[in-house]
DNA sequence: TAGGCCATCTGGTCCT
DNA sequence: AGGACCAGATGGCCTA
């Protein structure tokens, strides 16, 4: 009752102004800050106009709602037996307006929380290896990513191995949506066909959930990590795959180990990601939550699935929520985060150690 | 149109 | 008492 009231009426223009604000996470935590702030001010002057008169008046308030209590519980004793605990009051009309003020204050609190809250995850999407400020992860699938992101770190540190680029990326993507692992995947620069002829040429290593991903090292690379355009990397046997240029921050970890493919030849523009069709086998986490919400995994073609090709890992349109066209265009502006080179450059000094 | 994602409101609970 | 945190409810927006 009283929410509706509250909902339906003096609260609705406070609300409607707070959904209006433009959904960028981007923006500085200050800004919000300071609008969170402003908001709250805002509630806070409106409510202290009134809490004010309420508490300069609060005696003759108290009286008023005392005689109303009194009225009450003679009626109420009269039909009902006497009930034990603190009675509960009748909602006077101060004491309405007093609860609606308490109310507009916690609930513009509990957004400047949420504004927190959400400006977090975005500084963690900043950091986790797939960022677009176009198309953001979804929260869910950011926390996942951020998760598979560290313990995969966790692992290559622990090993003290360079680390399979296949396995890299199957442990990033444990658990991701299928629109987000293609995202994470295109943004790897991983390229389906190398998945492909990989497969026809160690077929038998992919069988099974608990398959091997030793593939050969791949030798990725790009010249400019920094740049919408990326070099092309591929396996040196795959031409087809050079003139699409992937880069992602997993090449630098491998450093500028192939061939020189930065001439022309492969200086394409980034091509959407192609598709992987087979059977990755990718051993899942056993979890419940990812037993429960996702079961997604990567196929190959050539190995039995009992998925429609829709659920195959495609770059295409198909397999994006939105912003991924058949065009040369990178459906995902990617971006390579600058701040995090020197963090690559000592990776790559541990590999090349 | 269904489903996913999100922002917001709300009441409950716990803590200071 | 008031604030932080949480989870459920709700409605809007977007996409397949």
């Amino acid at each position: 009752m009283l929410t509706r009231l509250f909902s339906e009426t003096s609260l609705l223009p406070e609300v409607q102004k707070y959904s209006s604000w433009p959904d960028d996470c981007d923006e500085d935590v200050s800004d919000k800050d300071e609008r969170s702030e402003k908001s709250l001010q805002e509630v806070h002057t409106e409510g202290s106009l009134s809490e004010s008169k309420d508490d300069g008046d609060i005696g003759g308030e108290d009286d008023e709602e005392e005689e109303e209590e009194e009225e009450g519980t003679e009626e109420a004793e009269g039909e009902r037996p006497k009930k034990r605990g603190p009675k509960k009051r009748k909602m006077t009309k101060a004491r309405m307006e007093r609860s609606k003020v308490r109310r507009q204050k916690a609930n513009a609190r509990e957004r400047n929380r949420m504004h927190d809250l959400n400006s977090a995850l975005d500084n963690l999407r900043k950091v986790v290896p797939c960022y677009s400020k176009t198309q953001k992860l979804s929260k869910i699938e950011t926390l996942r990513l951020a998760k598979n992101y560290i313990w995969a770190l966790s692992e290559i540190l622990r090993s003290g191995k360079r680390p399979d680029l296949v396995a890299y990326v199957q442990t990033l993507c444990k658990g991701l949506s299928q629109p987000t692992t293609n995202l994470v995947a295109g943004c790897l620069q991983l390229n389906s066909r190398n998945f492909l002829t990989e497969q026809g040429q160690e077929a038998g290593r992919y069988h099974g959930p608990n398959s091997s991903f030793a593939m050969h090292p791949y030798n990725y690379q790009c010249s400019r990590l920094s740049g919408s355009q990326c070099q092309s990397s591929t396996m040196a046997n795959n031409h087809a795959l050079r003139s699409h240029g992937y880069c992602a921050p997993y090449e630098s970890l491998y450093g500028n180990t192939s061939p020189d493919y930065n001439s022309s030849e492969y200086d394409a523009p980034l091509s959407p990601p192609l598709c992987i069709n087979g059977n990755f086998s990718l051993k899942q986490d056993s979890s419940p939550d990812h037993d429960k919400n996702y079961h997604y995994s990567m196929h190959y073609s050539g190995l039995p699935s009992s998925r429609p090709s829709g659920h195959s890992l495609l770059f295409g349109a198909s397999g994006m929520r939105s912003g991924v066209h058949s065009e040369n265009l990178l459906p995902y502006d990617m971006h390579v985060h600058h701040d995090r080179a020197p963090m690559y450059e000592e990776l790559n000094a541990f590999f090349h150690n």
